[in-house]
Order: structure tokens, then C-alpha cells, then sequence
DNA sequence: GCGGTGATGTCAGCTGATGACATCACCGTA
DNA sequence: TACGGTGATGTCATCAGCTGACATCACCGC
């Protein structure tokens, strides 16, 4: 294809990771990730829409996988479970590395237009998951709840994860949070 | 104090929804604001840190009003209860204008960078709450999930109430809502 | 070896955003 | 009344993010 190196777009990614946790997002330039690859500046904006995205645009295979989970569930299913499904599949995809996820998440959460586009991420993937509950035939505002609340859930459990020093299973803190919203919604 | 007509940042306010509505928010210069304003593009920045903002600075306003209310709860309500205070303390600031909110909504909605700071305040809005949650005892874990996902109902009966075509109190909006997360949430 | 294709470079330019400094009405006070 | 302080605003310069237009050049198939 190219005359170049190949694999611009992981070297950019990589570069970004690694200048962001140096110096912080705001202090590294589109141009310094750019000489780090190998590549010019131009070229970024080829790759990635923005100086954000570099970090994100894992996100549509996550989407994809979790909506493949969601398709896949048993028709008896209720709607939370097919959520919770949807919601392991992600946890499988991202939870054997909780050190990457850690670092990844410490740059995020530096920064709040990182953090804008962390959710953003999210509620896309929970608009993508609430269409196709709706394929499943199930009620618009039913399927927009169950998704955005799982959301909450998947949020609350990743932080946790990501907090916790003892050893655990990004999916069993995702069953626990589930566990303690019923505990929470359950009438006294 | 200063020497010219007073009440530049409502001015501002006002001609940037405007011009957000007529011409969308990606082709309206802060330039063109400042100008219909009555003021330059650098006090424009002086009052509104980016120009996103200016959409969503009385969000500080909601944020106080809501944990007011969350504070002011009794202390034998629920966890759940306390926030759904939190919510209806909300709905009253901003239930009283459907027409304004639908053209703030659709002005949010057509730009995704807009979109990612409304996500962003509510966030914030939910993290603050649940610190009001931690200072009346409650723990980190079930604060964090109880308003997180209060904010996934309050999403959820916003856009209904801003959809609907029949008269509609967003208060009873977000009762629904909290009623079909019990639903959701029960077990089978 | 020749022409097409696609990734990259180069260059010019716009817009958002910020720092530094000047300006000038208003206010309290001598 | 004059005078100096204060705060809001203007002016100017500059940078970083981002984009369009066009050139370049290795690779591929014919």
C-alpha cells in the first residue's frame, strides 16, 4: 500500500497513550504524537477525527461485540438479562487487562474532555443496545431504561474494578452491582 | 461598573440560542455572537469559559437547587426516595417550560460536541448528589449507583416528557420512569 | 515498464481559545 | 471638585486544533 512504515494508525495510538500519561493531554501536542509515529501531523487527523479519538475508537468493536451478545440471547431472556449479557460480553473484551484499563482510565479521568467523550462513548453504546432490544420487540422506553441503567451499573462495577487492589473479575463486580441496584429498587 | 449597557451575559445567552437554532451551532462564530451581543469575541470568553458553555452555565443553578432538596430530605427516607427528591427538585426548576426546553433539547441534540457536555453536567450532577449521599452515611458504592442511576431515569423521562404531544408534568414523567425501573428490576 | 491507486507530505487558511496590556466609566474620598 | 482605584471591556498577538487542495511516490496489475 503505502510507501511508509506500516501501521501508522497503531503507532499513533500507542505514541498518544504514552505522551498523555507523560505530560498529560493538554500539555502534548497533535504534532509531538505525530514525530513519535513517525508521521506528520496531517496524518493524524487522517486516522483519528480528533486529538480525543486516538483513545476511543476501540469503543466500536466493543459495540459490536456486545450487541453480537445481545442478538445471541436465549428468546426467554428478561430484558436485564439480556442486558447483563451484553454487558459480560463487554466485560470480556476489556477485562483481561486491568493495568491497560487502569492507565487508560487515569488519562481519562485527568482531563474533562476526555471524560466528555468517555461518556459520550458510552451512551452511544447504550443507544445501539436499546435499538436492538427494540428489534427483540420490546417496548422503546422499557428498552432505552433497561440500557441506560445498565450503563449505571457497568459504570459504577468498572470503577470499582478499577479501584479494588484485591484480586477480582471484572464481571462478578458487574454482578454484584446489578445485585445491589435490585437491593436498592426492591420495595421495603 | 463598566461603561456600557449592562447585562452582557444574558446577551450573550440569548444570541447565542438564536443563532444556534437559525444557523446550527457549527456554523455560528463566537464572533457572530459577541457581535449581535454587542461585545467582542474576547469578552464573549471572558464570561463563558468555551463556547459550548453558554448553553450550560444554569446548570450550576439546577446542581444547587437539587442538592438542597437531597439535604432536606427526611431521615427516614430511602436511599432511592432521597434521590427521586433530588429529581423532582429538578423537575420543578426546569418543568415549567416545555417549549424552552424542546429548543435548548434540539439545539443540544443536533451537535455531538454539545451533546457531550450535557452528558458531562448531568454526570457531574450525579457525582455531587452522591456525595450528599456519603454525608448522610450512606455508602460510597450504593451512592454512586443509586444517582447514577437516578440520572438514567431522569434521561430517560426527559426525552419522553420533551417528546410527548399530550400535556405532560415532568415530575409525573419521572414517577413513570422510576416505576418501570421497580418493574425492570423485580424478579420474575 | 507503464499507468492506476492509495497513503502520505506540503502548504495555506480558518476558528477557538488565551495572555498581555491599554482604555475608560463609575465610585468613594480627600 | 479633583483624584486615584476598580472592574469591565477593547485591542493585539499568538498558538493549537482542524481542514481543504494539491503534490508526491511506492506498490500493484497488466
Amino acid at each position: 500500500m503505502g510507501r511508509w512504515e506500516p501501521g501508522a494508525g497503531d503507532r499513533l495510538r500507542e505514541a498518544a497513550l504514552t505522551l498523555y500519561l507523560e505530560r498529560g493531554f493538554e500539555q502534548t501536542m497533535v504534532a509531538d504524537i505525530a514525530e513519535r509515529a513517525g508521521v506528520t501531523a496531517r496524518t493524524f487527523f487522517r486516522y483519528f477525527a480528533d486529538k480525543r479519538e486516538v483513545l476511543f475508537d476501540a469503543a466500536a468493536e466493543l459495540e459490536e461485540k456486545s450487541l453480537a451478545a445481545l442478538e445471541a440471547a436465549p428468546a426467554t431472556a428478561s430484558t436485564l438479562e439480556i442486558v447483563t449479557a451484553a454487558l459480560d460480553a463487554v466485560a470480556d473484551t476489556i477485562g483481561h487487562d486491568r493495568e491497560l484499563a487502569r492507565k487508560r482510565h487515569a488519562v481519562i479521568m485527568a482531563n474533562a474532555d476526555l471524560r466528555e467523550r468517555e461518556l459520550i462513548k458510552l451512551a452511544q453504546m447504550s443507544a445501539t443496545l436499546a435499538d436492538g432490544l427494540r428489534r427483540r420487540g420490546i417496548a422503546a422506553a422499557e428498552a432505552a431504561l433497561a440500557t441506560e441503567t445498565g450503563a449505571a451499573v457497568y459504570r459504577v462495577a468498572f470503577q470499582h474494578w478499577v479501584d479494588a487492589t484485591e484480586d477480582l473479575d471484572l464481571r462478578d463486580a458487574i454482578d454484584r452491582s446489578f445485585a445491589q441496584l435490585r437491593a436498592l429498587t426492591a420495595p421495603a
